[in-house]
DNA sequence: AGCTTGCCATACGGTAACGTATGGTGTAAA
DNA sequence: TTTACACCATACGTTACCGTATGGCAAGCT
């Protein structure tokens, strides 16, 4: 019944707590008698888990893109048409801090091989879901592509800015008006209540699209 | 006259090796002993011009911050009002690649006191340029600054694309259309041949703002 | 020539990490 | 109870790094 029952630990113990380690420290901080220690057990632990380090990266990543691919896009998916989608998912990059540490640190790791092809397969999955978005919306294939890439610049240069000058990003009221205007840069066609069209880039008004509170995070790095 | 001549190492090269090394792998690859051999030498050499890592890792970051201040702000300076002078900020984001990677790299590793520091003011520096930009479109404070934190949030998004999926950002002729749509969306007013006002976000239009190819970087991460 | 000094090599001790070998302990089946 | 196995601790050898101490050497000055 107790939690801290002295539990055998599993091998996504120790993922979770490489990702952790990622998150906070880079690829280098993933050292085994370090993790060891935070785990409260030795190396003899480890090496019964796994056959070696490089083992535990791959576990980690792999249970990474999982969490992304099972948590990220689904919870775009709950809207119904693009226009919203995009707009949820940008409202979502005010999301848990240490899950965009998580990617800026895979992302700097990209050149581990191990780290590089899962990054690319997810970076690739959130564009395509983009583009389809902008497709939805009756796009073209190649308008779709521009904004799509814009777009998920726009996301990981926010994320970027969250971490290295969080000062900037507006917090609490203020960040849904600059999510608001971000909207209205990004998606065609946005406006707090829908009235005309092709409103991008123009003079703001104020005024926002949904009421709902951004209870989750969305794509979540 | 032979520039392979046995030449005295001075504190500028090794900081110049350091930040080759941090540009390619991050700031743990600056470590004393291999940074020597690359550069031919033994450990004896460092600990003559340095007294520990940590003074190489100042230097390096201090060259860092000069070679962005002199370099960067100044060559969009050239232009004369903030419309062209964002232009070519986001043009000169095709800029080199290890430039790219060493802000990256940095930016990554500003847990070190040391390099957040100047991370920061190097961020802090940037912004003001270009909400200054904006300040002399005529727009408000509020305005330029949602709009230059977009603007540079956009422009550390495609340094990140460039590295980790450079086939998503166009290059050659293609480049340039990215790029003015980029502009049309970020430069309230931009029209790829000034004609009217107001056309930011509508359908895109073929044709060039300039047509001077992208000779040199700006604002080279 | 002899001496100083700038620049570097060599040798050493210390730490932290990886991986291996092997021993120990609790739990559950036989 | 004994046995087997899952799970972990301990001890060891190896490597890569930091930093120090000290020796060497060539250029320039006196």
């Amino acid at each position: 019944m107790n939690e801290n029952a002295r539990r055998s630990l599993t091998i996504e113990d120790w993922a979770d707590a490489a990702l952790d380690a990622i998150a906070e420290g880079g690829l280098d901080a993933v050292a085994v008698e370090r993790l060891a220690r935070l785990l409260s057990v030795t190396k003899g632990s480890f090496y019964w888990h796994f056959p070696n380090r490089g083992a535990l990266l791959q576990a980690a990543v792999e249970r990474w893109e999982r969490q992304q691919t099972n948590d990220v896009i689904a919870r775009a998916e709950v809207e119904q048409d693009g226009r919203a989608r995009i707009d949820r998912l940008f409202r979502g990059a005010d999301g848990s801090k240490r899950a965009g540490q998580l990617y800026l640190a895979l992302a700097a790791a990209a050149k581990d091989p191990r780290v590089g092809s899962v990054v690319k397969r997810v970076n690739d999955r959130r564009i395509r879901f983009m583009v389809d978005c902008y497709l939805s919306m009756g796009l073209s294939a190649d308008e779709s592509r521009q904004r799509a890439v814009l777009a998920y610049s726009v996301y990981l240069g926010t994320l970027q800015l969250r971490r290295d000058a969080p000062e900037l990003i507006p917090t609490g009221p203020d960040f849904h008006d600059y999510m608001d205007y971000i909207s209205r840069v990004l998606i065609p066609g946005f406006t707090p209540k829908p009235s005309g069209g092709g409103g991008a880039g123009g003079k703001r008004t104020a005024g926002r699209s949904d009421s709902a509170p951004a209870e989750e995070q969305v794509m979540d790095g």
